[in-house]
DNA sequence: ATGAAAGCGCTAACAA
DNA sequence: TTGTTAGCGCTTTCAT
């Protein structure tokens, strides 16, 4: 462990106060600095290799410039969207001159805490979970929500799904959900999305199936769906995820797809279109919510008052041959 | 903002020290503190919602507990195991009492080292890397790389992969390479792994060819080189998902899995066994690694000396449907 | 234009 | 057993 470069050891090198030090690499505007002083300052420091220390200007008082987002777990991450909001607003608050950096699990932040002095704190859980109410108490900046608005954004896509369907002439329907317990959530929303715009429609009442993640298990769960429900003609998947799943299904007892049975997923998973049949999906174009998010997490890093961001609620088709 | 609730105030509270409250609240054990008089303590420090403030205690001396990971993409994180070493990886170090953290981009630390103050780096770039050399004169703390070996345990997948093809029959193999330029070093790793064990086997020098990540193109793709090359009979794909574009390309030309075509990727993608066939694939067990990784982590936290660890070079192949 | 010094919150050596 | 205090590295007011 080398001992630390501190500003002290720049002064002394140059010749100067520590104060001098401080005025010349933080471009203090207030102070007139001769140039010749400036150069000798940034001479030193480049000599010694000399790096601001973070603690000691943070318990100084200046303002962090880390966000700090929580998310369950990876695969979580690369579910809906949220690889694409994760990276491009790591881009965009990069503009802002914040740094993202993230944290897997929901609240174990306990330690985490304590080395970390983020500006803004971000989840990945509703606000009004628990473990959202726990990061809450747990820091003593501002705690956001990562996908304000998502049972909007997942009713949304569900929407957009039947709606495509329809258009296609599939007016029977069922719904693909998933068979893990922590998606249950998500996708009763989803499910109450799909009902909802099937009345509104018009449409008979779809049918809700669980698709287990293994291949035989979505082989029988479609068969039997289609055995008991044999007039269903559409799918709404959950997400690509499990229309994967539907897919392989189908493939395996013969059914054809679309001719037979068409079928929807959300996200555009990146596989999509390299299913067999290439996957239809939905998507929603999240760059002005991820910008809008951005500017809401700089205002919250400066201490202003938030401003309602949602996620979009409209998603848009993209068709390929599944449906 | 709030003002922040200090150790002062809690003393304050209590009627006591800041030292005591110090004392109490890190169970130092070369006290000896009365029980009424923690009690006391911990009712106050409850009472106010104190937490100590990190910087400080940074400041101060302490060792801090965090680990800062760099991970150039989100993508990258899907690759080959990256999102399993990840995930299992940050559970390893809560066991040693620390807390991974994660920064996309890959040495754009310059604001970050500021505000963060990890005992370790990792980072997903090889040792050689210019990136890792910014990051090793950036930080003033190890500077770790978070695949070791990586270059052993590609080309341990490749042999993996042409062995089993040959144990299925096949000896006319191809190697399938992504097309992204970012991917092209992995690539020419897995590659050199390919012919080393095709030569090793005695069997013709496979024929290496890219793979576009639109469908269409792959399709062309693997048109003209089975045209040019009418006896491969065997896939090499570098990954899982530049097998699924094999796959797409093979169905959409009719080209029957397995039979016309064995194809093996490489990682045991979640998706590959719903493909259509369901993918073979090759995945090496990396839990040895991962537990080996974090004491290592730990150790280095510590400041004792490093040790080497390396990713295993013995990838288990997984069969399913598609060879 | 530059320097001296205070103080952010915390821990630990030393006093009482 | 508990309190006093120095000092970690940094910024910034105030004095020179």
């Amino acid at each position: 462990m080398q001992k630390r470069v501190t500003s002290a050891d720049v002064a002394r090198e140059a010749g100067l106060s520590r104060a001098t030090v401080s005025y010349v690499l933080n471009g203090d505007p207030r102070q007139q600095i001769p140039e010749p002083t400036r150069q000798r300052v940034h001479e030193a420091a480049e000599r010694l290799g000399y790096r601001p220390y973070g603690p000691a200007r943070l318990l100084r008082g200046a303002k962090s410039r880390l966000v700090l987002m929580f998310t369950p777990g990876l695969e979580h991450a690369s579910d809906f969207v949220a690889a694409d909001i994760i990276t491009s607003l790591g881009d965009a608050l990069s503009a802002s001159g914040l740094h993202l950096v993230w944290q897997l699990g929901d609240s174990e932040a306990q330690g985490a805490s304590i080395d970390l002095a983020p500006a803004v704190v971000l989840s990945s859980a509703r606000e009004s979970d628990e473990a959202f109410l726990q990061l809450r108490q747990q820091f003593s900046v501002p705690v956001l929500p990562a996908f304000p608005g998502l049972d909007g954004f997942i009713a949304g896509a569900a929407e957009a799904q039947v709606e495509h369907l329809t258009a296609q002439g599939r007016t029977t329907l069922a719904f693909a959900a998933p068979e893990q317990p922590d998606l249950k959530p998500t996708a009763d929303l989803r499910w109450v999305g799909v009902t909802r715009t099937a009345t509104r429609l018009g449409l008979p009442d779809p049918v809700r199936f669980a698709v287990p993640a293994d291949r035989d298990g979505a082989v029988r769960a479609l068969s039997t769906l289609l055995d008991t429900h044999p007039d269903i003609s559409g799918m709404c998947a959950y997400n690509d995820v499990v229309a994967f799943g539907v897919l392989a299904a189908a493939a395996d007892l013969g059914v054809a797809v679309p001719e037979r049975l068409a079928v929807v997923g959300v996200d555009n998973h990146s596989l999509g279109p390299l299913a067999v049949p290439a996957l239809s999906t939905v998507r929603a174009d999240v760059g002005d919510f991820v910008r809008a998010l951005a500017r809401e997490v700089a205002r919250a890093a400066a201490g202003d008052d938030p401003e309602t961001v949602l996620l979009p609620t409209r998603s848009e088709v993209v068709r390929r041959k599944s449906s």
